[in-house]
DNA sequence: GCTAGTCTACTTGTATACAAGTATGCCACA
DNA sequence: TGTGGCATACTTGTATACAAGTAGACTAGC
């Protein structure tokens, strides 16, 4: 397992879901792994409680199953979860862009362009890891700005289901489309173009359709 | 606080969950009330811990605000939270009973024509209550048709922000529209007619347009 | 009367102890 | 050889103990 340093502040709590959950997208914790509360708790030098209290919100949106005096495992990949979890996005995605068309204030749109503009820095100097990252901060931004924070939040656990299968696939999207498709979401913000925006937001979401066939030859233990 | 006999083979965890949802959305826990773990869990014989585990679920969806070393409070009524799970539940309703119709089977159909049924059952009794539930269920129900039970699992929580409201609306829905809408959707998805069905669900929603201003003018505590 | 400071009684956060259930390996015995 | 049964070493679920921080009442001193 990959570990990460606890920053200054950080509840024990919120270090462990940080530390699980980024080891369950990267694949670092496979599918069908148990999570022993004692052995992991001990890994990330914190008590029992606070690493459970992280399991339990994970449990919820079945990334993690538990089993009474049994075990915590991370989930094998489901791919009825991994369609709940694209429909979730692909339905939230759609009705927030088009609420930030109509909501949109110059602040929220100053982020977005700086971290547009960020992105298309990257893009020219090649550096794919730092337009991962704005990548989702321009989609959580855009719920910000349509004042759908929580909603956000809530769904990005389930969006596990949906980014270990994007982990696991070969063909990376092209980081190229990617930074065209973010320019022209943004700019059919700035002009309350609700429809193009919805356009965009349902076309940069099929770049991300996989061969799930071909991904579950390669790591059938992995699957349900 | 209403209590509730704990179920067998109910966890300590589920059981102090079902609890305090109930008493939020009734309101008979009041917004802004402190709820000390000591006392409650106390309250409800069990202990701290699995008490904590459920308070920390409603806090995800800031049901409930932790001010660490002050307390747990039940949240305020927040517009903002309102409108949140308003939007949550229209894009969401909507997207599922299109999904509905594209993919509904004969088991799933009957449930749902069972419920109605027994909706207008109920009607013909007067039976208020009974509607209610039924109405949650018929609710649930089409998820579960649409394959997406994880999606309502999760946005369940949210909706305690939108429910609270209704619990405070003078102006209750008539039980007659209620069914009379149910047993329109129900129909639609038997015909696989997404238009239509998606229209009555939203005329649906639009009946539980409440006087904000009103409510918050009878209950200027409970409000942000 | 007013203010500074302290004491006290709370709060949550975390760690640990105990209870109860499960799976597995091993051994005795048929 | 095969099988029943028990010991053991795990697992999570729950309860409790301790740490650390907060707020408010009360008192001493001015």
């Amino acid at each position: 397992m990959k570990h990460f340093d606890r920053l200054a502040g950080e509840s024990a709590r919120d270090y462990a879901l940080k530390v699980l959950k980024a080891n369950i997208v990267s694949l670092d914790l496979k599918p069908g792994t148990l999570i022993s509360e004692n052995e992991i708790s001990a890994e990330l030098g914190i008590s029992r409680t606070p690493l459970r209290e992280a399991i339990i919100d994970l449990s919820k949106a079945s990334v993690i199953e538990t089993y009474p005096q049994k075990g915590n495992f991370v989930a094998l990949i489901d791919p009825k979860m991994v369609e709940e979890a694209r429909f979730l996005r692909r339905v939230l995605d759609t009705a927030v862009i088009e609420a930030a068309c109509e909501s949109i204030n110059p602040a929220d749109l100053d982020i977005l362009e700086d971290n547009v503009s960020l992105q298309e820095f990257y893009l020219e100097k090649g550096n794919a890891e730092k337009i991962y990252e704005l990548d989702n901060m321009f989609h959580k931004a855009i719920y910000t700005a349509a004042q759908k924070d929580i909603i956000y939040d809530m769904s990005s656990t389930m969006m596990i289901h949906f980014d270990r299968v994007r982990t696991l696939s070969v063909e990376t999207v092209k980081d190229l489309k990617i930074v065209n498709d973010h320019r022209g979401m943004l700019e059919a913000i700035k002009k309350h173009d609700k429809e193009n925006a919805v356009l965009l937001v349902n076309k940069h979401l099929s770049r991300y359709r996989f061969d799930e066939d071909n991904i579950r030859k390669n790591f059938p233990d992995f699957f349900k």
